[in-house]
RNA sequence: GGCCCGGUAGUUCAGUUGGUUAGAAUGCCAGCCUGUCACGCUGGAGGUCACCGGUUCGAGCCCGGUUCGGGUCGCCA
């Protein structure tokens, strides 16, 4: 192997002030022109960026005859002299300079790559993660890992400066009660056995608090088995906080210091504080969403008084079954969406259950809508008049039950506005959504699960609901922070009181032997003095790509699964031999196949 | 588990109502070229049209199934 030329500078740092010293680049070749025998132009990159090596002009012969070998992301070393450059290129931040080489290692060849190392490659997602160490040579991908790395720097700075403690809680873990599926990790020493690998640190985080750290963060892995999106992964990273002795507005304070501190280091932003607010029912009516976006409006309005005495029987249908009709207002959009167009929307909400939808078109003298035949220009108007629309608006209406609403106009609201290029991804719009229910009903369990999770306070002013046995009317001291449509984090107040606890374990419909099996040593613990706590936890990633400005959460994660949880690069997860199995005390079930 | 979209040179794609030898760009290889930087010029190699089956005189194209990838609903306390 050719001798390793000892590296002096990164590429990219190089400058009209480098000029006459006498460098070494290591890097690789990103491009090769050859003008001829005896000049030959490399560029070089590294993580810092790209530099133009001239091969020539006083290069040794035996130099150039080598340097005539390059190609495309072999690893090389170079040593020669920074000079100003007879031809500048404006498109390169090093393109005022170049290095005539004096000097040449090739550490290594490489096969033709099987994508481009640059941004735009357009290569498929299958081969990027397939040949990762690869792709992470683009500036992009290093790019993505300095911003993780800044924000790891800005986290931890924050909240050590407010007397937070980092402790790391345990990977093997007991076996979550409720939520998502759980990776399990069986053990050699406990046959048929299992551990869980952590969905969140949420019961640790808790002990904590009864351990005395009172205010505790962490950078913390957790594991979810359950499908993929593209902004879900089954490995992904939180920053985990609790704090004691606080209420609701303590942390909500703390938090908007941090994401202020956030917004500002990152993306030299000033986040107004304190942010806006919604409670979860109010988005839910104004926005569909309990993670509203709120760069743009559409917002939803309730028709209930405009259509309550129509004949169009699916409304009041809808209506009488307890369900909503409700709509949103495209402004000054009507031309803009054929009746092709709307019948893509209409396809497009099918998906969350909505049987169809109606439109009304606001045209110059009269209201042209899918139902006229059911509603007169005057109660078109009525209708109209609650968006307060103008000509050239076009309103969408769905009714239904209230959740298939919600989420039909909801998607439209935000699937729209990309459509009319709405979503600035340099804009952000951050507010709290407050006020959660504590349950809601599981049809596939036939019983109530907590929304949050069963150790979140309450509302105390709700909890006598609880005895009269009106859980749709208990909402719970838990907050999410929402940036633009995405749910950034969330949290509660937890329940300290042991006997508060073992209401909500009731209302769940736990047994005492499920509850003594599943967390019987969380319940233990909170006989010992358990302080009032609360926390959140922020998804790392998803704040990743919002200050990155992707919706792949694949783009700022370093080895990411595909979308059936693999790792296309190194076929994880696999089979295991029987050998292996064995001494596991394990046996697979035959697949089919 | 459901629904939607896709799979054609190394890569990104085109491919007509089903018709002879499947094209382009880029990359790759060789030669030429002393100021290129999307270098240029000349030539060349490169294909199991994802897989299996069916319809047909004939399938990259039509049909059925499978598989892989992506998006999404359910799911994600």
């Amino acid at each position: 192997m050719d001798k390793l030329l000892k590296r002096t500078h990164y590429c990219g740092q190089l400058t009209e002030s480098s000029i006459g010293q006498t460098v070494t680049v290591n890097g690789w070749v990103s491009k090769s022109r050859s003008l001829g025998q005896g000049l030959i132009f490399a560029d070089i990159r590294d993580r810092s960026g790209i530099v133009q090596v001239v091969f020539g002009d006083g290069t040794p012969e035996e130099i150039i005859a080598k340097a005539a070998s390059l190609r495309s992301e072999y690893s090389v070393g170079i040593t020669g002299t920074v000079r100003e450059r007879e031809a500048k290129n404006d498109k390169l931040a090093t393109g005022s300079i170049e290095i005539v080489a004096s000097d040449l290692s090739i550490y290594s060849e490489s096969e033709t790559p099987p994508i481009y190392i640059k941004d735009d490659d357009n290569v498929s997602g299958d081969l990027r993660l397939k040949y990762r160490y690869l792709d992470l040579r683009k500036p992009m991908m290093q790019n993505a890992m300095a911003v993780r790395n800044k924000m790891y720097h800005v986290i931890r700075d924050y909240f050590y400066e407010n007397g937070f403690i980092e402790v790391e809680t345990p990977i093997m873990c007991k076996p979550t009660p409720e939520g998502a599926r759980d990776y399990l990790v069986p053990s050699r020493v406990n046959p048929g056995k299992f551990y869980a690998l952590p969905q969140s640190p949420q019961q640790f985080k808790q002990l904590l608090m009864i351990g005395g750290f009172d205010r505790y963060m962490q950078i913390a892995k957790c594991f979810r088995d359950e499908d993929l999106r593209a902004d879900r992964q089954p490995e992904f990273t939180q920053i985990d906080i609790e704090m004691s002795y606080v209420d609701q507005e303590d942390i909500i304070a703390m938090q908007e210091g941090f994401l202020k501190k956030f917004f500002k280091e990152m993306k030299g932003i000033d986040i107004q504080t304190p942010l806006p607010r919604l409670t979860w029912d109010e988005a839910m009516n104004r926005y569909g969403s309990d993670k509203p976006d709120l760069r743009f409006g559409f917002e939803l309005h309730d028709l209930h008084d405009a259509v309550k005495d129509c004949s169009f029987s699916v409304f009041t249908d809808a209506l009488k079954d307890g369900g909503k009709v409700m709509g949103i207002d495209l402004t000054d959009c009507s031309s803009r969406f054929s009746r092709k167009d709307i019948d893509k929307m209409t396809e497009s909400i099918k998906t969350y259950g909505a049987k169809g939808m109606v439109w009304l078109r606001m045209e110059k003298d009269e209201i042209k809508s899918s139902v006229s035949k059911f509603f007169d220009q005057q109660q078109l108007a009525e209708i109209a008049k609650v968006f307060d629309a103008k000509e050239n608006d076009l309103i969408l209406i769905v009714s239904g039950k209230k959740e298939v609403v919600w989420s039909s106009l909801g998607f439209l609201r935000r699937d729209i506005a990309g459509k009319l290029g709405l979503l600035d991804t340099e804009k952000f719009a951050l507010l709290w959504v407050v006020d959660f229910p504590m349950f809601e009903w599981s049809e596939e369990e036939q019983r109530y699960m907590a929304m949050h999770h069963p150790f979140t306070s309450p509302k105390k002013e709700h909890i006598h609901y609880m005895e009269s046995g009106e859980l749709d009317k208990v909402y719970a001291d838990a907050y999410d922070i929402v940036i633009n449509g995405y749910e950034a984090g969330g949290g509660s107040i937890r329940i300290h009181d042991s006997g508060l606890q073992k209401k909500i374990f009731e209302v769940l419909r736990l047994s005492e032997e499920d509850i003594q099996n599943r967390f019987g040593f969380f319940i233990d613990a909170f006989k010992y003095g358990a302080p009032p706590h609360g926390g959140l936890a922020y998804g790392l990633d998803r704040l990743a790509m919002l200050v990155l400005g992707t919706d792949d959460i694949r783009q700022v994660i370093a080895f990411p699964k595909n979308q059936n949880a693999q790792c296309v690069m190194s076929e994880a997860p696999t089979t295991v031999n029987t050998q292996d199995l064995d001494i596991l005390s394990i046996q697979v079930k035959k697949t089919e196949d």
